[in-house]
DNA sequence: TGTCGGCTGTGATTGTATTCACAGTAGCCC
DNA sequence: GGGCTACTGTGAATACAATCACAGCCGACA
């Protein structure tokens, strides 16, 4: 719901004959909730890992995973079951993240500092090399080790630091066009913290990531479980008409 | 993939003999979406709006968003189509949204202070009454209006405050005890922003926010698109069976 | 007041994700 | 080496979500 491409896609002509397989991004979610998994696992030592096993920790089913895992092709060994170490490692192949790749962050308010000292990116390959901000109070300051450039230097530092990937952290206003020129300046992929949708040309995806929007859906569940315990609320709960006549 | 329940679920039984519908947590999650570009609408005076302008505006299929609204009742004018107002309104009665609510948020580190200072959250009904945290330093201060609390009384101070929802952006450690003493202290809903994965009892629910996550779908997203344009990576590209042996 | 256009709400259909269930087999034990 | 166990990978079946397509209706307009 959050991405640009709804469905699955194709991962790409295979050279053999083999039919090009389709995965959804919610395979792709998941596979990043395994790996982190599966690092634990490593930390501690273990080995070979059952999939009813790793399914357990992660909270999906164990055919859900063989599924998933399937995929990308043949992962386990029949009778010992899946290769810890080899697995992150090929998940992480997957994924892209075998290698630390530069990220930029568009808005140093609030959350971007926040998220400029949050350690979970290093962690997993991803390195926010510059922040950008339109305020000449922070544009040539350095926060958490990183400086802080004048928007309108996109186009000149974001091919410096290589960078293919941008979190949006900033104000609403002018975020589409902002949005278009980090796609020109060779982004393919934008963390959307901002609540206003945007869109991008084909070949970039974005994800949203509407906090507020998550609490609502919380605040949903909640009630519609007071709902279901049998206590019927007095005013319009969930699955209620509550809409009686909006004809105006 | 990220709430504690995985499927749609009863909204309760009707007092009519009307069959009662499940809603699923998409259709919940774009109930939110309606609702925020209602509110724009509304503010620039729109009175009515047709299902195939509202599903534009937010980027999904005309019969989706009629199929969405129709799992809540009838909302709609035939010719006329929706009223801007009413159906705002309605869709905050349904998320339980239409009155505030407090939310109590555990962890006031870089982004627990971040989200203090967020105003997303009062625009759209939730205002975080309290903070907890553990560290010395920062209990008894006062972050953005609102005071912290040392963690060990939460007992106390959610009743107090009538909090039936939860933020935690807190360290891992001990991530799953606190749970479940937020979860007896009556918190149905838990938004975690912690890269860890936590049980709650039935009738809580649970909303994980895993940022790197997203990054790591994007990686892959844009990989594959890379893969999908004719590029042949060398290396592992998704699609390409990855694993070859992990017999050990 | 009658006719017509175009919209909503929804049964039917399609498409997709998940689960079931089992064939085939690697490793273990004797 | 042979037999047994229980796991993976996957076709088949199921459950679920999205889309199609149209009946029926409302309001506009003559």
């Amino acid at each position: 719901m959050s991405s640009s491409r709804q469905r699955g896609f194709g991962t790409g002509d295979q050279s053999e004959g083999r039919p090009a397989k389709r995965v959804s991004l919610q395979t792709v979610g998941r596979l990043s909730v395994y790996r982190k998994v599966l690092e634990e696992l490593y930390r501690d030592g273990a080995e070979f890992i059952h999939s009813h096993q790793l399914a357990g920790l992660v909270g999906v089913s164990p055919a859900q995973l063989r599924r998933d895992l399937a995929s990308f092709g043949s992962f386990g060994n029949i009778a010992r079951g899946y290769n810890v170490y080899q697995m992150s490692r090929t998940i992480s192949r997957i994924l892209g993240t075998d290698e630390s790749q530069n990220v930029a962050l568009f808005g140093v308010g609030d959350l971007g500092r926040a998220l400029l000292s949050y350690r979970g990116f290093e962690e997993r390959g991803f390195h926010i090399a510059a922040a950008f901000d339109v305020d000449p109070e922070k544009v040539g300051r350095v926060y958490a080790g990183r400086r802080c450039y004048h928007t309108d230097k996109l186009e000149e530092v974001l091919p410096e630091f290589d960078v293919h990937m941008a979190i949006l952290a900033s104000r609403p206003e002018g975020l589409q066009l902002l949005t278009d020129r980090i796609c020109a300046a060779g982004v393919q992929g934008i963390l959307n913290f901002v609540p206003k949708r945007v869109t991008v040309p084909a070949g970039c995806f974005v994800e949203e990531t509407d906090i507020t929007s998550k609490l609502e859906m919380l605040s949903f569940l909640a009630r519609s479980d007071q709902v279901h315990d049998g206590e019927e609320l007095e005013s319009a709960g969930p699955g209620e008409p509550v809409a009686q006549d909006m004809t105006g």
